[in-house]
DNA sequence: GATGAATGAGATTTCATTCAT
DNA sequence: AATGAATGAAATCTCATTCAT
């Protein structure tokens, strides 16, 4: 083996070019600052990822699973729907303001290069099994219909407060402390036939 | 007559900078694209915009501007709820699909996105006043409050639509159709004490 | 019209990429040296070539093309065979010490050898037009059979030429006196039936 | 025993060196390929060889030693000149196919040209003495006077025939199936005064 | 002796910006 | 006011070479 075989350089890396480009975008972002914040020369990444795309790449991918890993995890333990609504704005908010890198600087870019959708729609669907209404409490059929226009709205709220919570002004943390409360306060609203109920529902 | 000269250049060189920004993003796009959409070339540029920063302010500004003042007409010009519901769902998306590249441009490029806040709040005051219900058709007390709230969550569903437009998908078009029958049916779905309600307004 | 519109610009960086690429060859040669020498910077270059690629082709190609519009020159002009081959031998060399630099870079890299092939057809045709006989002078039937193998001795004996030229020793103009009066004599020595007669002809 | 190992590793070095400078030229090939082919690293080679430059002079040097031996070899085995003729061109060509890139290699790169000379100077010695007349058979005054005038365009042509085979066209192969055709006619068409008589020799 | 991670100099290329005309 | 040639800084990427293990 040549040196210290450190094993957790492309750890290392990663971590670096998640922070630089969450913090500077894409384009905003050099390879010398990434190397810099891991302690490599710019050459040396080269020796892990063959080209900035790449690193981008799995910079981003490794991020946007661990965030949606992270709200999946929410969904799965609560029988209470209410409950499961406290749960997941409570968790969602706390994963959120822990990947604020991510959704600032990676947002945009990982869209566009198609690392996100597939990824959001696990998300969408856990979401929407978590709102469902429980047994008893209220007929499935009263939800809106189709099932493709509720998905839509909840991609709609998902990605609005993934794209708030980015857009500054203050401080990140009050920012998403806002969203947040509105968010707890509309969700908590919705009856059981709720979010999205069919408009014959309502008075 | 040279003022009138000097003014049609500058639009000139704002529209060719919308779309290009729009189109490849702030660091994406370079001024010489710009310069030969509006027909002239790059250096002339700086004799109407100290650099490219103030360029892309300006561009992304006067888009926004034009598209408030169409909202706010729209409030000026319709008296009745839910007409100016399906006025705004119509000229949002319309505008939507004709600004779609300032709208990427301008949201989803880390250096420029300080632009968005102080932009956002004027399109978010003009569609609350917008939701509003009409007199005696319900109490502008029975919509969500505070005020705050409401207007992040105006804010997270404008966001997010803007967002979900340029977040990849199929074709931008069939995207925003997509978004525009969601919303559309969300919207018609609040009563007039609607968005946002306050929960014990609902059944 | 920015600056002086230097006419000559162009000119000067082929020129100089001329004389740079002959000495170092293609991948021994950076831009900036070519800038330095045509005294440009060397993103300068780009105003004019996208690429050092293109740089190469046509320096390399220019200075082929001006070597064959000779050699059809002389075609033309000289009727008879024994003063042909005396304007050939002395063009041909002439032109090889000016253009002895080209030469080198477009003989010797590996990455830009398949320009040769179609530039050297074309002075094959030319060099096996101007050694035909006159008429009334030895039966074109004299000369050596097939064509293809005719040819393929032409070109031979030039590449063996531009490379012993370029293959240095002492200096180029001393290599390329010492060629030309070995060739000079050869092909003078050859009767009119002469270069690559048939064997049954020769004693 | 370590010796000999040793030594099996240096002739591996070599053996790839010679096939990817040959194929890729001297600025065209990384050291990491040439220990990728030899099953080692880059790094390894330095305990052989102190650089780029001294692993391709050595692996140069020694094909081509390889291939004069193989024609003095013939010089002193082969009595009959036409016999002679034959043979040099049977282990010429042949060698050539089996060295093919090397000579590529050592041919066309600006930076390395200066190892053509001496090394030349060993085969044109060779070459000029396999053509010379037997005894009885004509006078050595009958050959092409003065030697240096001689030796001159036997250069010329050795120096032809390689740039020729490495100046692509279609596949190797074909391209030295031609010459071979072209060279061997024209051989054996020399007399015995042959190749580059004096011309009052000739018709 | 062998490794291969690390380096760092340097290459090509891009582009905002300047400025003589 | 307009031009566009020129600049030069900076970015990405390559690779010969070193050296701790």
């Amino acid at each position: 083996m040549a040196r210290t075989k450190e094993e957790g350089i492309v750890d290392r890396i990663l971590d670096s070019a998640f922070a630089v480009f969450g913090e500077l975008g894409f384009q905003g972002t050099t390879l010398r600052q990434i190397a810099a914040r891991a302690g490599l020369s710019a050459g040396s990444i080269y020796n892990y990822f063959p080209d900035k795309d790449a690193l981008f790449d799995a910079a981003a991918g490794r991020g946007w699973d661990r965030f949606c890993e992270e709200l999946e995890a929410i969904i799965a333990d609560v029988p209470k729907r209410s409950e499961r609504i406290a749960s997941l704005v409570g968790s969602g908010f706390g994963a959120l303001e822990h990947a604020f890198p991510l959704v600032k600087g990676m947002f945009f870019e990982a869209s566009r290069r198609h690392l996100i959708g597939p990824k959001l729609d696990r998300v969408v669907d856990a979401i929407d099994r978590l709102l469902a209404p429980d047994k008893g409490e209220g007929s499935p059929l009263g939800r809106l219909e189709p099932e493709s226009r509720r998905r839509t709205l909840i991609r709609i709220i998902i990605i609005g407060i993934l794209a708030s919570a980015t857009s500054d002004g203050t401080t990140p943390e009050s920012t998403i402390a806002e969203l947040r409360e509105a968010i707890g306060a509309f969700l908590s609203g919705l009856g059981p036939t709720g979010l999205l109920s069919r408009h014959e529902d309502l008075p």
